[in-house]
RNA sequence: GUCGGGAUAACACAGCGGCUAUGUGCGGGACUGCAGAUCCUGAUACGGGGGUUCGAUCCCCUCUCCCGACUCCA
């Protein structure tokens, strides 16, 4: 079985295959740093977390680069009323950048450029383009990509130049040759305090060219993968192929992945809309995460295909919560079982096999997290079953904790191994638990419920059942 | 208007041409000193209308509605 990815420049569903095999390159685009990052960023970062996991589960060796938009206006507009540099602005938006997304169990990405660090690669694409006769210099010093002379325009968003006329939408522009055409270097504005030197005088990048120029920095001239959200297909990323494909003469990525947007009710009529910065209808990371942890926002995130939208609110992150402590739950009883469960040589062969494969399949088909969960859930079942039969032996708990946590290098949604393995601790927990067995026994049952109590208070969680107690840290 | 994506039980969200998914919630039952957990079980589905088929929720056509993009946007 091979890994089906639904590629966007096709639309179909298409076999995996990598221009270097057993090698990834994937670059996704990254957020501009003007502000703390909300959910909706989040779920483009926990899906793309993802993927790059599962592609390592796999075997291949990836290479992820994330970029960080530090040159653009709103950065320069709020830094100029905070009355600080634009980069200083763009920086503390970095930081936390990485404070957010660490609460959120992501895995950093191999590297992460910024748009300011890359001026030399942006600025010798630029003139590539131009050398290249896809674009020209105005009087005043930016230069403009000419959408007329491209080939495959609309490749990727399926638009027409006809349709883009027809729109109406068309920004008009003195500057222009063609009101289709876009910048990729804009001329300073003396006002804004934020420029670099280059050939056609002080100014910045336009908005795409960074992509264009990180991507063959760091990746090459054609990429295995290249995502982000779908809100980027036009122009954004189609403006991309445009700029790579116009410098570097061959096509800038294999598979193009989009996650799609995370909405939030509207207030009035109670539409859905997608949660963004301008709506002003966003919730930050940070606030998120006080309230809920890693593993709850991740399931979350993943409960659903990437590529669905996904309603946001409190209640879906509540639910998710009680979902999500079933799973734990079992965790942690199946821990405690590889520790007090019958001993035997565990044959769970067949539940493990099967549930790996099921599992395996679901990702295959274009990472389908939302069907692999469904097999953890049907593996709780199947194991809560066993242990409360005792056709479970604790070495083949053991074995299944072992594929829970292989399957869970991929999603992040289960609880961390305590850094502890300590059998003294073991010892004591054991006798503890005894002596409630001793005083249950006696129905003394306000001493048994209050060791419960207090160890509860420790952070250690009691639950009887016919066959004992098990204990687990909450 | 153009281009994408949707419409699945109370809610969320998968999936498949015939074997009724998963979680939450709700109704029974088991277990139980209590708490918690767990197991068994019940009910409520595939937007409307055509068509293809022995058979469609799944394929085709059409209608309605929703979301996103076309402006900065993950």
């Amino acid at each position: 079985m091979s890994l089906m990815i639904h590629n966007n420049l096709t639309n179909k569903k298409e076999e995996f295959v990598t221009v270097e095999p057993g090698k990834v390159s994937m670059y996704v685009c990254g957020v501009t740093v003007y502000d703390d990052i909300h959910m909706g960023h989040a779920r483009s970062i926990i899906v793309f977390d993802m993927i790059a996991r599962y592609l390592r589960y796999c075997g291949y060796e990836i290479k992820h680069i994330t970029n960080f938009t530090d040159v653009d206006d709103k950065i320069i507009i709020k830094a100029n009323k905070e009355g600080i540099e634009p980069l200083e602005l763009s920086k503390r938006y970095i930081d936390e950048y990485f404070k957010d997304t660490e609460k959120l169990g992501v895995n950093r990405a191999d590297e992460y450029p910024k748009a300011s660090e890359c001026m030399g690669n942006i600025i010798a694409m630029v003139k590539k383009i131009v050398d290249n006769g896809y674009g020209y210099v105005t009087p005043d010093g930016s230069v403009y990509f000419s959408v007329r002379k491209a080939k495959n325009y609309g490749q990727l968003s399926n638009r027409k130049i006809e349709d883009m006329e027809s729109s109406g939408r068309v920004a008009l522009d003195d500057q222009k040759q063609d009101p289709l055409d876009f910048a990729i270097w804009k001329a300073a504005k003396p006002e804004e305090n934020c420029s670099w030197p280059s050939p056609w005088g002080e100014g910045r990048p336009g908005w795409h060219i960074e992509c264009s120029a990180m991507i063959k920095r760091y990746l090459g001239d054609t990429i295995d993968i290249h995502g982000g959200g779908n809100d980027l297909i036009f122009p954004h990323h189609e403006n991309e192929i445009l700029q790579s494909e116009a410098a570097n003469g061959v096509p800038l990525a294999h598979y193009w992945m989009h996650n799609g947007m995370l909405q939030v009710k509207g207030v009035g009529n109670y539409k859905e809309e997608k949660m963004s910065k301008s709506l002003g209808n966003f919730f930050r990371v940070k606030d998120v995460a006080q309230k809920f942890d890693k593993y709850t926002i991740r399931f979350y995130f993943l409960n659903t295909h990437y590529s669905s939208p996904l309603l946001y609110g409190e209640d879906m992150l509540l639910e998710a919560q009680t979902a999500l402590k079933r799973l734990h739950n079992n965790y942690g009883d199946l821990q405690a079982y590889a520790r007090s469960g019958p001993d035997g040589d565990g044959d769970v062969c067949d539940i493990i096999d099967g549930t790996r494969q099921r599992f395996k399949a679901a990702m295959d088909d274009d990472f389908n997290t939302r069907a692999a969960i469904e097999e953890l859930f049907q593996l709780a079942r199947t194991t809560n079953k066993a242990m409360a039969d005792k056709t479970l032996t604790k070495q083949g708990a053991a074995k299944i904790l072992a594929l829970m946590k292989e399957l869970d290098t991929i999603l992040g949604i289960l609880p961390e191994e305590e850094a502890r393995n300590d059998d003294a601790f073991d010892a004591v927990m054991s006798i503890l638990v005894d002596l409630r067995k001793e005083l249950r026994a006696r129905k003394q049952y306000d001493l048994s419920d209050m060791i419960r109590d207090k160890l509860a208070e420790a952070g250690y969680k009691l639950e009887d059942s016919a066959d004992g107690a098990k204990w687990k840290k909450i």
